[in-house]
This record gives structure tokens, C-alpha cells and sequence, in this order.
DNA sequence: GAATAGATCCGC
DNA sequence: CGGATCTATTCA
């Protein structure tokens, strides 16, 4: 299998969280597919991270694509992203996968993270150069990705930015 | 310094 | 539906 490019990550994450569904992501030493992803932006986007400014939290998504960014939420959960955008603050959030070995379904960003044991020390890794966490490309292509709005969240909740993939 | 909201999940 | 539980960010 072939790691994903750093390109892959350069474009709008609308995009990236769109071509990211039916990928295969490897932590440690367990793998699973994609199932769902969401995508935020800077533009247009309040409810994402990096809509108002360049903080320390967000400076990722800002001066980064193609890394991965982990954060606590609601003190108790992690959430996954990998930063994208060659040019804007954006990042993509993983929010289901499914083991490939066990076919068990992890449906939230919560549960993926404990699931692969993900914490604040993956925050910043460098998805083409690191041995934890690698994405590897899918040469089955699938047409049934469905699109819909994004979960949880307050703002903009009008964006079709959710991308799921559909038995 | 204090207050607040949050890209969540679980159990009642 | 409400609680858990913590931190980055905002407000005074």
C-alpha cells in the first residue's frame, strides 16, 4: 500500500474530507478504513477552530497541511484531525472508522481515539514522517459517498461538509 | 484571574 | 435530557 502524498493534504479540506472516506489509517499497529469524515475551514466556517484567528491551539491548521491535529474536547475526548490547505487554516476530522481485522465499527471521534490510543502527543506529528500514525491510499474507488451536515456542532450547521461512505 | 463554551459520549 | 470534566480562549 502507498502512503498518501503531501499534495493529497494541500487542497481545501471540502475536498480532502471528501477523498479521505475509503482510505486506510494505520495506528501502532491496528488498521481500520474511514467511513466518516467532516471538513473545516477558515472561511465561512464558525464553527471551525480556526474561523476567528491564529491562536496557539489552531496555529496547526494555519502553518500546516498534511499533519496531524489532536485536541481534548469536552475534557474527556479526544478528536483526530489531519490539517489540510496549502494556502487557508483547514483540517479534516475523523469521526468513524472501522477495524479492518475485526469489522468493528467505532462511530465517533471519541471512541476512534480510544480506540487507537490517540492523545496529545500525536498533536503535530507529520503524516509523512512518523512510525505511529501513517494513511495509506485505496486503489477500490467508491461512488456512494454520501454528503451531509456536520454533527455537534452550533454554528454553520447549514454546510454540507460530513462525508460518509454508504453500504 | 474568573467565566464560558465546546468538532463528545454515556446512562437514566 | 443532563452530567462528566478540562482547557483554550475570552472577558473584566
Amino acid at each position: 500500500m502507498k502512503l498518501l502524498s503531501k499534495q493529497f493534504f494541500s487542497f481545501d479540506s471540502e475536498i480532502v474530507a471528501k477523498n479521505l472516506v475509503w482510505k486506510t489509517i494505520q495506528v501502532w499497529n491496528k488498521r481500520g478504513i474511514i467511513i466518516e469524515t467532516e471538513a473545516y475551514k477558515q472561511d465561512c466556517d464558525q464553527a471551525s477552530h480556526a474561523f476567528w484567528k491564529k491562536t496557539t491551539r489552531n496555529a496547526l491548521m494555519y502553518e500546516t497541511y498534511g499533519f496531524v491535529y489532536v485536541y481534548l474536547i469536552y475534557g474527556m475526548y479526544y478528536c483526530l484531525n489531519f490539517t489540510t490547505d496549502k494556502n487557508k487554516a483547514g483540517a479534516v476530522l475523523i469521526r468513524w472508522i472501522q477495524d479492518i481485522q475485526t469489522n468493528k465499527i467505532y462511530d465517533g471521534c471519541g471512541k476512534v481515539c480510544n480506540y487507537f490510543q490517540i492523545d496529545k502527543k500525536f498533536n503535530g506529528l507529520d503524516l509523512q514522517n512518523n512510525d505511529k500514525i501513517k494513511i495509506y491510499d485505496n486503489w477500490i474507488k467508491i461512488k456512494n459517498i454520501k454528503v451531509a451536515t456536520r454533527k455537534w456542532i452550533s454554528k454553520a450547521t447549514d454546510k454540507l461538509w460530513r462525508f460518509i461512505w454508504e453500504i
